[in-house]
RNA sequence: GCGCCCGUAGCUCAGUUGGAUAGAGCGCCGGACUUCGAAUCCGUAGGCCGCAGGUUCGAGUCCUGCCGGGCGCGCCA
């Protein structure tokens, strides 16, 4: 890891710079570090001088000159040196470097970080999961493996939606369409693929709607009779939510997805959060009742379209102090209810009833602990490594884990709805938390359409002149169950990914074939769904998802597998294991290391297989994953370049065996940690 | 109409605190398996970074305008 380095030496320059040049806290430069094109110049920099040059009326080379000279020593630091352009360069000191990482990592020590919540899938209980969704999920659960990277304690949950128009619409094509009692459906949940019967189902309610609209009078009562309870409806709608959530945990588990917590919204309503919220933002003037106009009867909140109304974000750090207290914070704008041109979103309909951002918005107050009150919990499923919690409105379990009231909140939603997550954060604000606000994060992420091949070879080309048809890409449509499911990718995946393991492992059983087949069709979904920017849409293409060569998951699998060969032959052959040849690391000549004999290669390896706590901390306030796994991807690439090129068995060199079995050693340690990151895991061959 | 996002190689995309020579993958063409596994590697070709201004020692990156495309803006969720 190459951090404390970093901080080593930003330390060691501010206090430096204070001293040459007299400057004060304002005026000292933020000493960036950078990584200069090649080893030759240095293996970090800083361009400082640069910024020094102004304020100092001095060249940067001559400031960068003066530093160097004064520099002094540093630990780990061999060499500074000013570049002629005005960069500052520092060499490290290579074998104590390698030597310190790949010693056994000492306990991580204990962390003050207060609780992160992170809130992903979330999809409707009422149909099969699709690609969509898995960008969502893989999204979702890299971002809580980041944050546990980082030391930071994690929740996470998954919002169930089983009061809402989806669930109602397929309990109407039950009832209505299909004329089944809750028995009758039970019996087809047990004996076909539930999920899959209903994604059907869902898209033939959709159209019986589309042909004669009186229909949807059996929505609008479904959904009420959802809401009261107590009747045939509700009963068949959390008898499907139910079944659907564990299809959807299944799925999801295949990718090695995983929850703490399911929150049902059901259980939102019953226990009245809304309510409670309503008063706190009646009470700070936040929601107010129109008593003329078209929204008369409606309580509603004005919209700001202002800066201030979008509280600046804050990212959780390991040891990051508690927020500020309130006093110190900039007041609440406040609310011109007089102007004319003000928008304002409905909370509360004139009937009574909430609106869907009323409900986020109390799940949002109860996600930061600021609702007083509580969900009652039950078991929803036992796993091996614990029990899978859920909410409940009554009869909880007397004990329990604590949830809720979290110092950081992140909801993964696609950005459709990167407006009502605004509204989510202006209420808060209005409410008198702006630091819920800044806590606040909406992990917004594009769309996942189909290309026209993949559209065409699934059987929904759209018709030749249509509008759909100029586009480059097909939109993927629950409604119209129009989309990939993810199972069905998820077989297509393993099975190729099977035929290639026979082919090159014939003597594998069946059972350990297929193992490792769904490792390697994990690893080819989710990096393929973390690569990209989350703003750029991804236009999926299932011969594109399923290649498993170039810039792809078993890619980097693979570089991993061929290093973990090396130690098993090393040590077969020559008796040498990992200790073995660390204990021998302080005492064989470097020069392999060092460079001497021509090639800086392998310390290019080892330098760059250091930067993933780098990309860590980096990733984690831009939520940019594609960082993650581009550098997971060129240090994998660096690696084969590296294996083809200089051999290790058969390096006649002692010396030089021993430094480039080190330098692999580390690589392939950081590159299964950075695979981990992505719920990839190493498969022993494949 | 208003708001947000995108425009970089033939295609798909990196380039996310403004820094040293704009990079990958795919595709094309040409090479490398009696050698730690070729799901690999090496090489060739391919760029007015949408256009025009501006800020800066320095702009693909920041600002303004324009052009082209996507998505939002409901007493739906």
């Amino acid at each position: 890891m190459i951090l404390p380095v970093h901080d080593r030496i930003r330390t060691h320059l501010t206090r430096l710079l204070a001293e040459l040049y007299a400057l004060d806290g304002r005026a000292m430069p933020t000493v960036a570090l950078e990584y200069p094109p090649n080893r030759t110049l240095g293996d970090l920099g800083t361009p400082v001088a640069f910024e020094l040059a102004r304020r100092l009326k001095k060249a940067p080379r001559a400031i960068a000159q003066e530093i160097a000279g004064a520099f002094g020593a540093l630990e780990g630091i061999a060499r500074v040196a000013p570049a002629p352009n005005g960069y500052l360069n520092f060499f490290l000191e290579r074998r104590a470097f390698l030597i310190d990482r790949l010693a056994p990592a000492p306990p991580a020590p204990r962390t003050a970080a207060r609780k992160a919540i992170v809130e992903h899938t979330a999809i409707n209980p009422n149909k099969a999961a699709h690609i969509g969704h898995l960008r969502n999920s893989a999204l979702g659960d890299t971002l809580v493996r980041v944050l546990r990277f980082r030391g930071i304690p994690v929740e996470v949950q998954n919002y169930i939606d089983d009061t809402g128009v989806q669930v109602a619409d397929v309990v109407v094509g039950f009832r209505v369409l299909e004329r089944r009692t809750v028995d009758g459906i039970r019996q087809l949940a047990d004996s076909t693929r539930f999920d899959y019967y209903c994604w059907d189902l869902y898209a033939r309610v959709t159209e019986w709607y589309d042909e004669d609209k009186t229909r949807l009078s059996h929505r609008a009562e479904t959904l009420h009779d959802i809401e009261h309870g107590g009747n045939d409806a509700a009963a068949i709608g959390a008898f499907i939510a139910d079944r659907i959530v564990r299809c959807h945990l299944r799925t999801m588990a295949r990718m090695n997805v995983d929850y703490d917590l399911l929150t049902w919204e059901g259980d939102i309503l019953r226990l009245k959060f809304w309510a409670q919220a309503f008063d706190v933002l009646k009470a700070s003037g936040a929601v107010y009742l129109k008593t003329e106009g078209p929204l008369a009867g409606c309580w509603v909140m004005p919209i700001q379209e202002d800066e201030g109304s979008n509280p600046k974000s804050q990212s959780p750090k390991p040891n990051a102090q508690s927020p500020k207290p309130e006093g110190e914070r900039e007041p609440v704008t406040d609310i011109d209810e007089e102007d004319a041109g003000e928008r304002e979103k409905v909370i509360v309909r004139s009937n009574g009833v909430v609106t869907y951002v009323g409900k986020d918005i109390a799940y949002q107050f109860w996600k930061l602990g600021l609702l007083g009150r509580d969900f009652q919990y039950r078991i929803f499923e036992e796993r091996p490594h614990g029990p899978l919690w859920a909410t409940c409105s009554t009869g909880g379990e007397a004990t329990h884990p604590s949830f809720g009231g979290a110092a950081w909140v992140y909801n993964v939603i696609d950005v459709r709805q990167s407006y009502l997550q605004k509204l989510l954060k202006q209420a808060l604000v209005a409410a008198g938390h702006p630091e819920g606000a800044e806590r606040s994060h909406h992990f917004s992420y594009e769309m996942v359409a189909l290309s026209h091949a993949t559209a065409r070879e699934l059987g929904f080309a759209p018709p030749p002149d249509s509008e759909e048809a100029k586009r480059p890409f097909v939109s993927v449509s629950g409604r119209k169950g129009l989309g990939v499911k993810a199972d069905d990718l998820l077989d297509t995946l393993m099975r190729n990914a099977a035929r290639e393991v026979a082919a090159r492992n014939p003597e594998f059983s069946e059972a350990e074939r297929d193992r490792i087949a769904q490792m390697i069709g994990v690893a080819a979904v989710r990096y393929f769904l973390i690569k990209f920017s989350t703003n750029k849409m991804i236009v999926f293409d299932l011969g594109e998802a399923l290649s498993f060569e170039g810039e792809s998951g078993p890619y980097v699998q693979y570089a991993v597998v061929r290093a973990n060969n090396i130690f098993q032959k090393l040590q077969r052959r020559d008796g040498l294991d990992e200790r073995g040849l660390l204990a021998t690391l302080g005492e064989v000549p470097a020069g392999e290391l060092a460079g001497e004999y021509g090639s800086h290669e392998i310390w290019e390896l080892v330098l760059e297989a250091a930067r993933l706590d780098e990309v860590v901390e980096q990733v984690i306030p831009s939520l940019e994953f594609s960082v993650l796994a581009k550098h997971a991807f060129s240090l994998a690439q660096a690696f084969n370049a590296f294996y083809h090129r200089s051999p290790i068995l058969n390096e006649e060199r002692d010396d030089v065996r021993r430094w480039r079995a080190a330098a692999v050693m580390y690589v392939r340690n950081q590159l299964t940690r950075a695979l981990d990151l992505m719920g990839i895991s190493v498969p022993p061959r494949m």
